[in-house]
DNA sequence: CGAGCCTATGTTATCGATGCCATGTGTAAC
DNA sequence: GTTACACATGGCATCGATAACATAGGCTCG
């Protein structure tokens, strides 16, 4: 009882172990951190009093006289995307972990310039030593490049700053790799609905759904922006159920391919009978919806983990690239031959 | 350029600013932090100091000195459940942004008193003022019962540590609900998909759909359980085509409710004809997916909010639960009458 | 066997903001 | 015209760990 009084009343500090184990703090110091010039015998009697006193390291502290905060920030949108948003942050978190950082978290609220720029402040308040930008940055403005140039930065959808450096994950490939395989089915025209234009992951997609169609000297109609809900599928969806001549569409997510789905279905054009779909993303789901959706699955978790790697490699030569690849179900088929 | 490098070279600090302002550094400090006592004139001159070194606040000493982190630590769960945890997570951090504070993610790889011990460790070490831990706790240990001592917790799921306050996300309510809106239709039984046990949620929906039961006069049949994954729903779905007279079921989650109708319908029950379904989340997919899902609502971002909330109300008084609500959609039907 | 060096440890200054106390005004109250 | 008190500000010690430097043995080598 007297314990846990006294306990709340003050931490023991690093003086306090040292004073227990007869030795002095710089001794203690040396021994939590693993430095090579200390005796067995007097470590063990360091980790002892540690013990004994339930001592813990009192991290501003150490951030203070260090310089280094052993934090990492990661920069995420509120809204949409919950999947990829999740499977990033827990590889993010888990590299971090792994590394010995903790991850502070800002989310913004929107895709709005003074919005990232409080984030920013925010995790450089907080002195992190690296940042993880997982949101594009529409315009970067001076405050922002001022926060990048003094901390490490790693953006994950390629939008640049000075001195950021960027993650690739290959969403031309994505987009690529999608179109391919839907005019591999014999489909003659590709319809695509593309994440909103702010998004560089939705722009790239989109790029590389139109160098495959060009590719295959086909002429590409115009793309249907939606902003990556369910319910901005539909929407798209039931414009495209008006097109008589539609037989396949790209969808640059997972959920707005639902939502396509059941605009169609609606409308009485089945998939994939009458109209295939194809999307990015391979959440959970997707292979227990009906139709199971052939999708593009990114490792998310991965990038995220990459993310750290890149951002904790001195010398930055760890560009790695997160591939890409199909997942082939039961919302594509070869289109209707008459 | 040589800004940039100066810069890089050494932040300034308070001691500075009060140089450029020609006041003491005391008074910076008052002036950043709205004390009372400040001439207008004064804090004007402070702030275009501010203003002209670009000077940023360190966040290490004011720690060090005030002894608060401003800082909450958040314990999450790296699988399942995508959607919650990520709603509850933008929850908690525009709640805690909004008082001031930050977020600290520490995620655990599965359910283990270890992983458990390590992920509150590392946020006690970090410093934070406050834990919000979103995920069951199994057993709760010695150390964890002085860690949740010392820094104010709160729990999202129901399990109770000493000292820590409990958010209720009234899950008996949502099984009830469940449950009540089949029988209302008029189904004479309602099989259960739980999710698992070690999880408090899991326990509770499974007890709301018992008692209802109960009350109507049924005996409950045994209760099948999933790990909230898709893929747990489809194994327990094929066992419960099975059996010939199921009508309605209930499911503890949204994405086992879809697997659960992916292996009714490949042994050609249909929902809602044959079967009836409800489960609990209200994904943004549940209503593009087809059938739309009935299901109940609960929001997390909310409870994430909520929770941030009681952690930071002094007297405690706040201990607001969040109600759940029942949408109704199309994959659930009178029973075949005959 | 002394120069030189490695190992194990201690001493002291320092990081940057804040808490607490002291000081010096202007002014309201008796 | 004191006493008293709110207001505005400065000085100094302090939080707890670490970097940088200092020291004292023990060992190697020529």
């Amino acid at each position: 009882m007297t314990e846990a009084v006294a306990r709340s009343v003050r931490q023991p500090s690093m003086a306090d172990v040292a004073r227990t184990a007869g030795v002095s703090a710089q001794t203690v110091s040396r021994t939590l951190r693993d430095s090579p010039n200390v005796n067995p015998e007097t470590r063990r009697r360091v980790l002892d009093a540690v013990e004994q006193l339930g001592y813990r390291l009192n991290n501003a502290a150490r951030v203070l006289s260090s310089g280094r905060s052993f934090t990492i920030g990661l920069v995420l949108l509120q809204s949409g995307g919950y999947y990829s948003r999740s499977a990033v942050t827990a590889g993010v978190e888990a590299a971090a972990g792994h590394a010995g950082y903790a991850v502070n978290i800002a989310t913004i609220a929107g895709l709005d310039t003074g919005l990232m720029e409080r984030a920013l402040s925010k995790l450089a308040d907080q002195g992190v030593d690296g940042i993880i930008i997982a949101v594009p940055l529409i315009s970067v403005t001076q405050k922002m490049e001022d926060i990048t140039r003094d901390i490490p930065t790693v953006t994950l959808d390629g939008s640049r700053t000075a001195g950021a450096r960027v993650l690739g994950i290959d969403q031309l490939e994505a987009g690529r790799l999608a179109t391919q395989h839907l005019l591999d089915l014999g489909h003659r025209q590709v319809w695509h609905v593309s994440g909103p234009d702010e998004w560089i992951e939705a722009r790239q997609r989109l790029q590389g759904w139109q160098e495959c169609l060009a590719a295959a000297g086909i002429d590409a109609p115009p793309a249907l922006e939606g902003d990556w809900s369910p319910d901005s599928g539909y929407r798209q969806g039931q414009i495209i159920a008006m097109i008589p001549d539609v037989t396949a569409v790209f969808a640059a997510s997972d959920e707005m391919a639902f939502g396509i789905i059941r605009a169609l279905r609606e409308r009485g054009r089945s998939v994939p009978e009458d109209v295939s779909i194809v999307s990015v993303d391979d959440i959970a789901l997707a292979a227990y919806c009906s139709p199971p959706l052939t999708t593009v699955r990114q490792d998310f978790y991965r990038s995220g983990q990459a993310a750290v790697e890149l951002l904790l490699d001195p010398d930055g030569a760890n560009a790695s690239v997160v591939p890409a690849s199909l997942s082939v179900r039961a919302s594509t088929a070869a289109p209707r031959s008459h």
